[in-house]
DNA sequence: TTGAAAGCGCTAACAT
DNA sequence: ATGTTAGCGCTTTCAA
């Protein structure tokens, strides 16, 4: 009924509650006896250390933060579930906190965390993320800050991002290599650094390599902006052969235009898009994508943590490769 | 550099610690002077409670545990998005498991849940699970336990589910009410309680109001194999007019052999579904469907684990009614 | 091999 | 209006 302690432990057995200590943590001072029998009633009363206690007394505790825009994202989810997983096996635990692209709320999940003494954090900004100081004093208390995906862009710092520019250099090149005739670039919220990153490295490359071919440049805000500029063009006599998404967004808007326009892929209109690989499974042909893994990215961010906390690393940036998944849209 | 603590805050004003901790909590003894003079040191030290010794001092903790098969799941994400927002609007956080459906990581979960004295738990059980007792032990702490979608079945518990038997007979309605004439069902595993209880309620409001219809039964264990069970079904001479889909598996899995056929909705083929409803509005025309929301049971479920902390409930089991979303597949 | 004691940072009952 | 004190459950140094 109530919480069972060290301190009952130690009573009912007649024994001090270092002992108690030691014993359920194998210590080999204690005598094996004494050991079994401890462990034996530990187990029988169900014992669970207080995990608040031991925090408090090491100044160490055993969870990491982790403090993204939406939990609801197929790319964060799988980052996510990752990290996750390698907490568990490593023995920690994740505070997740959604800052709903709100910069206060933000703000205030990283005073949670430090509320908590979390070992680290993983943070994706919000688009609007100005002061970077709040992240800063992580330093102060040795706490690693590892920026993922969103991360700011004018300091340096531990970040774990995807190739960004350079998924959208695949995409342009593998659109010049089929020799399409005329693109349809859809990207998605200006304000976005990922966007500008795409665009540019899209547009320039495509300057660069085939300046002949005529680019249509869109931006969309949601799936259903992109289906409506999509379908405003393929429906225009000067139809476009290939369409680049930037993303899973806007792909989905893009898709939902060419089943009612009822366009055959690749044929009528090819397409390729920057993607964590799920959605272009849900379609036939299945879309061509330059995959962007949230669940690699995971893995990569907590290895970074671990280095971190074992103090054999320092500051870095560290960029997740991209490649080429080939569908049948292209 | 060093941590701030109560006590370095008095030492540096010459007060004691209690002061201190009052005037931070704005207690009405304090002085106005006194209150100012602590509140602005405190800030200019970034002062941040440690949440572990508030946990041991006050054997409260101001976190939730939430235990789910996987968090990349587009009915899970929801859920837990709306219990972290509303967690966080209470001055709570969410520490996230992931079982992976392995019976023992749940075990070993609700251990961390207990070590970590959270004040409940929400838990979406694994197919596997049979041993209910660990988490019966949570009554011992007073720690109420919400177990929401996957649930125990043979237990009277404190539970928050979709209506799933009514979710697939309003589809069975639907498709009646239609007059369609050849039907095809595909369920999921039929190890799974929810797949027993749709398929059931599907098949048996199917016989007894539309017995003269022709109904197929399939289960699928993945779109996979979904999509094989589909295009099997559409290319026999025999070709079903209406396909139901027990969940978005299901559904993602019919739609690819849909596409590969280049078969019209509903024209062609007629398709109803029970979905969370962001799949539903992947395709053109939009698929009907029943919707079980993930969000809407989040929030159910959290208002269920307030009334419970405040003692001013009983156990419940709670089911989130289902409603019928006209798309434009049937 | 075991125990005693101090203390992690905080709250709250009980002084003053 | 402020201070003193005890103690939450645990680890760890020092002593025996």
């Amino acid at each position: 009924m109530t919480t069972i302690t060290l301190k009952k432990i130690s009573q009912v057995l007649g024994l001090s509650i270092s002992t108690i200590s030691r014993a359920l943590k194998n210590h080999p001072d204690i005598s094996v006896k004494t050991k079994q029998k401890v462990l034996e009633l530990a187990k029988t009363l169900d014992y669970e250390p207080n995990a608040n206690a031991i925090n408090l007394r090491t100044s160490k505790s055993k969870v990491f933060g982790l403090i993204v825009p939406h939990i609801s994202n197929y790319f964060y989810d799988s980052f996510i579930a990752a990290v996750e997983e390698d907490s568990r096996l490593h023995g920690y635990s994740l505070m997740i906190l959604q800052s709903g692209d709100d910069p206060e709320i933000e703000v205030t999940n990283l005073k949670l965390c430090r509320q908590n003494r979390v070992m680290g954090v993983f943070v994706c900004i919000t688009p609007k993320t100005k002061e970077i100081d709040p992240f800063l004093r992580f330093a102060d208390f040795n706490t690693p800050v590892i920026f993922f995906d969103k991360v700011p862009s004018d300091l340096f710092c531990n970040k774990v991002c995807l190739a960004d520019a350079e998924a959208a250099m695949i995409a342009a090149e593998k659109i010049i290599q089929k020799k399409k005739k005329k693109v349809l670039a859809i990207f998605g919220d200006k304000e976005l650094s990922i966007t500008q990153k795409r665009t540019d490295a899209f547009v320039s490359l495509f300057h660069k390599k085939a300046e002949t071919i005529p680019l249509f440049v869109e931006h969309a805000h949601s799936p259903e902006e992109a289906r409506e500029i999509s379908k405003k063009y393929f429906q225009s006599k000067n139809k476009p052969d290939t369409v680049f998404c930037m993303s899973d967004e806007i792909l989905t808007g893009v898709m939902k235009s060419i089943q009612e326009l009822n366009l055959k892929i690749p044929e009528d209109i090819a397409i390729i898009t920057i993607s964590n690989g799920f959605f272009p499974k849900l379609y036939t042909p299945e879309i061509t994508y330059v995959e962007t893994n949230g669940h690699k990215l995971g893995k990569l961010a907590f290895g970074r943590m671990l280095s971190l906390l074992a103090g054999n690393s320092e500051t870095q940036e560290l960029v997740q490769e991209s490649a080429l998944v080939e569908g049948g849209s292209i």
